[in-house]
DNA sequence: CAGTGGTCTAGACCACGAG
DNA sequence: TCGTGGTCTAGACCACTGA
């Protein structure tokens, strides 16, 4: 009990509703009493009930909307939170070393493809990063990235030999917008040579793109070696 | 402005926060005012800095404990957030036509690794669904997956043929626990021949894990289609 | 111990949107 | 139009935890 004895508490409130939903006693798609009944009848206050709602709104459980109410989702929206770490505490959290390897860094003109991916003009320049990340000896992630440099002068003098490119643009330019995908791809000879796999092997792969402030910053492919799974609860 | 002109609301508080963090006016690791310090600069009540602090928080961007004060998070834990959804609605947004095919359902000994992998005693009994998911004629999702009979007694009468086992099971055990993980495999005989693919290809790969009050309910292994990935921006 | 965030109250005004 | 949720205020007590 967080709050002191005997009062009722927003927690209180969600657990009761959630049981409520669980057994039954509220059907999917029926509407719920509103805010200022279910103050009286848990003897709070609708602030206290609204929150307790809100929130399990917000956790994908109700629908709520002005004047028309509240409803039980019929098919509750769960969502599934990954949290997104870097790879460095990914390998800690294993019980790992984690190591850092820079394969190589060359400024060159955008590839064409990667223009129509960033929608960058035809001659702009990126830098092109490719490195390893390791847990102990054994290979952990293939990442192979593009950074543009017109969005992030400083790449030209930063040392990728001695920081990994993602927390060199975290520290950088650290509030971004995102766009990331997951897939399965097909290790091509370099991938293959890089995580110690038969060529041809399925792996799993990340694809990152970064915005800040609308500006393409950077395209990341992350190769994961073989077993690798992403894993959540709720 | 959702409320009326002129007052400050926990969003533009949201924003001047992010907003400064950006600029580098508040830099990570730093410790930031104090709620009712806050509250005098923004003139407003601590309630509503605290809403907009503790959204923040929840968001990833900040650290707050009770006496320590509120830090900016070095490294935002940014979280991504996947919304999973059910085959049909996920067909449906791509524009597509749902088509669900039943393959086989036999209920059967459960086999060892099943019982391994959901801690079952080694004569309980599953019913195993295998069931196609398509987008107009083009497969889409091949879905394996075992129900625990023991856990969802009524699941021997289910009608398999008309409605698949993951909608089923939602109408019937709506709110449960999940372990959602995600993989690169590579398609055996059976995959390959339900997606239409060369057998060896790499296959995006789901396995969901779903237990009700603690007891095992279902596994589950979905097999997409070649292309597939998975996206969330943030 | 004392400062910070966590939460609740009692009341108010308002935006949205279904009917 | 008017009921419902969205939000803010002003104030209070308390839980947690660092020093």
């Amino acid at each position: 009990m967080t709050q002191s004895n005997e009062t009722t508490s927003y927690r209180d409130i969600k657990e009761t509703v959630l049981a409520r939903i669980r057994s039954g006693e509220w059907q999917p798609d029926s509407l719920l009493p509103n805010e200022q009944d279910l103050a009286v009848e848990f003897s709070c206050t609708r602030t206290t009930v609204n929150r307790a709602m809100r929130e399990l709104a917000d956790e994908g459980f109700l629908e709520r909307r002005r004047k028309a109410g509240t409803r039980v989702l019929s098919a509750p929206q769960r969502q599934a939170r990954f949290t997104i770490p870097k790879v460095r505490d990914e390998v800690e959290a294993l019980g790992g070393i984690y190591r850092y390897a820079l394969v190589s860094s060359v400024a060159e003109r955008a590839p064409d493809w990667l223009c129509a991916r960033l929608a960058l003009k035809p001659d702009q320049h990126v830098m092109h990063v490719r490195c390893m990340h390791f847990n102990g000896n054994t290979p952990f992630q293939y990442e192979d990235r593009w950074i543009v440099i017109d969005s992030v002068p400083e790449v030209v003098n930063a040392d990728f030999a001695s920081i990994g490119p993602n927390e060199w643009l975290i520290q950088t330019v650290p509030f971004t917008n995102v766009e990331l995908s997951f897939l399965a791809s097909r290790a091509d000879d370099s991938v293959a040579a890089f995580l110690d796999l038969p060529i041809g092997e399925p792996v799993f792969t990340g694809e990152r793109i970064t915005w800040l402030e609308g500006e393409p910053v950077t395209f990341a492919k992350m190769y994961f070696a073989a077993g690798y799974r992403m894993t959540t609860q709720f």
